[in-house]
DNA sequence: ATCCTTTGCTTAAACGATTAAGCTGACTAT
DNA sequence: ATAGTCAGCTTAATCGTTTAAGCAAAGGAT
């Protein structure tokens, strides 16, 4: 019934010849190892009447490697991360890899948990969306040699091989796009946080304002902790628009901001986008979905993931070089959330 | 620089002991192993100060364990299975397992690649929400005695363990909560697919009208193809509407099958609730955010993840019993798109 | 003094694969 | 004849752990 797995032994057995022999001729080294042509048929026809499957534990010790990556994001049901987590599993397949998944929660903590345990299970590299805190964590992979790509933020004071969106660039492009449509006080809702990608977001918007000749309003930029999204949204946007100079557009930092404001925007009965205009980062099902579609600034999450995987797998086929440095644009996908602003209201 | 990571032997070398010692103590078997305590601490000692880590693969393939889990869903970007993926990877951890991830995209073959890959990889069991035309591959794990559970879906001419939403039910009081609720002409869109729970969700759908004394209408059911759903759905739901006796509410038995159906409703200016009403099978952000609030059968994520990976690490732990099979009841969410139906149109 | 127990350690095989090194016999060249 | 070459195989070490079996010395009982 529960017959055992066959191993190279077996079939050397039933061949009567050694191990080595076996394994030379199913790893197609009969040339170089000298094997008879005759044996080495023999040999292949016993292995596929064995159905014999190589086992992947005995050749990772063996060699050292697993040809595992250990992708590390912050939450795999939070659909930015699902979409390159598909990419990274498919684009990893496509190269031999296996790819375990690990979910830091943006948590220090957490992150350097799963860093051990994936180093104890050998992964022979990592893809990482680095959690805040975690500089440190980055600097002893550097120091122990273990192989890594930072995807979609990196620390820039950190040399490192990163892919990642120009956080910049595309809060930039957002702003002016709602500055272009005639919008004049937009405000931004973004994290509490010290990571370089959303401090770049935060000074794209700014930017933008300053370029656009409007002047930085301190009260219009609001940051919320990660960890209160929901209490502290609501609270933001009461803030931003319970005033006497409301905003007329607003800028979420990220998809998680974005649900949660855009619920509490309904509840307020808020119009979108003739009480408030809106642009998002992230993007999703939910924001073709909202009565009005969210205009959204689209990251090039196909290739964020595919090249960051290349580039791993590069890094540990070759000897290691310079490190790769990749910067790409996100895409704004205008829709009716940022209209050109109609008639003045007043 | 790149110390070599260290193992046992450094350690043993160290404390000039055998690796055994080392090993005995580690594990904390000296009581058994009649280790001395003085040379046990002295180990400990040298083992923190070296940092020791093991080696998971040398530990796997000595025991034939690898403390991992096979997780196959159909696609990992679909947010009912990212969700799922993060509580099973959450307690899978908490039971000191490690996840792989495999997205069948609902097909058989890759199904089965996904399985052999894993195999290979020596996982100890798998999680799997079957694809279509998968039977096959379930029978061969159960004659093959690899550990598995079946989740959200089983198959009942197959003995299994499972853990499953009673999807029959939810679909009957799905259509049940629309009877009550005044509406008349029901339609449902379901994949075309002979997997069971798909079969019962129809099957629950119809003993509810059925029940509910309206004649089931053939023409208000509507099966598509998975791998057309954006076409497909639009000509079903314009079948629906395009006629002289249009239906009044809708039913989606898959989240996908929502998103596409409600943009398209939104395209075609169908006003939910009031031109049709709708229930959906799934659950996410999106639901939320449309301008009338979609009621959902809200399958118990949680307790299906959780069930499921407790049930395969008992299998895993003590011998194999009899096969645990698991229904569970989804929570019908009453939101605004299937309010209570207003004053009859004519 | 002798035997038995117990304590504290070592030895070595095993998991399943890879691979450098060595062995044997046949053939070639001189 | 004799050395050298080469084809075709085997041997055995290795990766890092675990663990059954065994050995030696010390202590206890008679």
């Amino acid at each position: 019934m529960s017959t055992k797995k066959t191993s190279l032994k077996d079939i050397a057995q039933e061949a009567g010849v050694s191990t080595a022999l076996v394994s030379y001729v199913l790893n197609g080294k009969e040339k170089e190892s000298r094997v008879g042509s005759e044996i080495a048929i023999k040999i292949r026809a016993i292995a596929i009447a064995l159905n014999y499957q190589p086992n992947h534990v005995a050749k990772s010790l063996r060699s050292g490697k697993t040809q595992t990556i250990g992708l590390i994001i912050a939450d795999i049901s939070n659909p930015f991360f699902a979409n390159i987590a598909r990419i990274v599993e498919d684009e990893a397949k496509r190269n031999g890899y296996t790819v375990i998944i690990g979910s830091s929660d943006e948590n220090a903590d957490k992150s350097r948990d799963l860093l051990n345990v994936l180093i104890n299970r050998q992964v022979d590299g990592f893809i990482i969306v680095s959690a805040e805190d975690s500089a440190e964590q980055v600097q002893l992979l550097k120091e122990k040699n273990i192989p890594f790509v930072l995807l979609d933020r990196y620390f820039p004071d950190i040399q490192t091989d990163f892919v990642s969106t120009d956080h910049y660039r595309a809060a930039y492009d957002g702003a002016n796009h709602l500055i272009t449509n005639g919008y004049r006080r937009i405000g931004m809702i973004a994290y509490k946080s010290a990571m370089f990608h959303m401090q770049e977001r935060i000074r794209g918007y700014q930017d933008a304002l300053k370029d656009g000749g409007l002047p930085f309003q301190k009260g219009y930029l609001k940051k919320i902790r990660f960890t209160h999204i929901e209490q502290e949204a609501k609270v933001a946007i009461d803030e931003l628009t319970k005033t006497d100079k409301p905003i007329d557009a607003l800028i979420f930092a990220t998809y998680g901001l974005a649900i949660n404001g855009l619920i509490y925007l309904n509840e307020r009965k808020l119009n979108v986008p003739d009480d408030v205009a809106i642009v998002s980062f992230g993007q999703a099902e939910a924001f073709d979905l909202y009565y009005c579609p969210i205009t959204y600034l689209k990251q090039p999450i196909d290739l964020l993931g595919q090249t960051s995987v290349s580039l791993l797998v590069k890094k540990l086929k070759e000897s290691p070089e310079e490190p790769a440095q990749i910067l790409m644009n996100a895409e704004l996908v205008a829709r009716n959330s940022s209209k050109p602003k109609c008639i003045p209201q007043h």
